[in-house]
DNA sequence: GTGTGATCATCG
DNA sequence: CGATGATCACAC
């Protein structure tokens, strides 16, 4: 199989969606002969590194969309027999400094979520990596009740930050959208606005949507 | 260290 | 057993 070029169109990446729908990732990766790990416990992002392969995502590590042509961001959302997000899903960094000024309007969360698409993949632990079967992935972009909930746990978690509280912040705030630790290990720092408006330095964090909001999503889309 | 892709693993 | 905190690989 050739490498897949980047999308013309949402029309042919959804032509591209359909046509890996019910496939499993065992067979995925064989047709992009991409070496299958047994596990993805040091591979955590090989799913949608797979995927990102088959339907034509610009490769690397770049901050720009994953369709960056077509504005279309793609997130594999890992769920269960019952149809259930199993994991939260990862959004984007949390800005931890020169947050003067920083709106809802101009945030990375609002860019990344502007649109995107979600593709589910029946991920039980208990099944084999490359038995996981690949969804019917569907654009989204948040309406204005979903956009409304997202910029308010964002203006809530921001403000905390920037006057200088980044320690208060824990996985339990957010109603829809939450912070967490996101980097290689507990000893990685970075600076942060401190008590005093002095530089401290602390964790990189991390915005993450809570799996009540995904599932609201796949709910919307797929029905309750 | 930062940012991409996320899931692991432990604790209540 | 679900959710929070911790972690893994890679490019640069």
């Amino acid at each position: 199989m050739p490498p897949v070029t980047p999308p013309r169109s949402v029309g042919e990446l959804m032509q591209r969606v359909e046509n890996i729908a019910g496939l499993t990732l065992g067979e995925l990766a064989q047709q992009r002969s991409f070496k299958t790990p047994q596990d993805l416990l040091k591979e955590k992002g090989w799913v949608g590194q797979l995927i990102e392969a088959a339907l034509g995502a610009t490769a690397g590590s770049k901050p720009v969309p994953d369709f960056e042509h077509i504005g279309v961001e793609l997130k594999t959302l890992p769920i269960s027999y019952q149809g259930k997000p199993l994991e939260t899903t990862y959004v984007s960094v949390v800005p931890l400094t020169q947050l003067t000024g920083l709106t809802w309007e101009a945030s990375s969360v609002k860019k990344k979520l502007a649109h995107v698409l979600w593709l589910p993949i029946l991920a039980e632990r208990e099944i084999p990596l490359i038995d996981r079967v690949i969804g019917h992935g569907f654009l989204w972009q948040p309406d204005a009740h979903q956009e409304q909930l997202l910029r308010r746990d964002w203006e809530e978690q921001i403000e905390l930050i920037a006057t200088g509280h980044v320690e208060q912040i824990s996985g339990h705030l957010g109603e829809v959208m939450q912070i967490r630790p996101k980097a290689a290990n507990a000893k990685a720092l970075t600076d942060a606005i401190g008590p005093n408006g002095k530089i401290v330095q602390t964790l990189p964090r991390g915005f993450y949507l809570k799996i009540n909001f995904t599932q609201s999503i796949l709910a919307q889309e797929f029905g309750a």
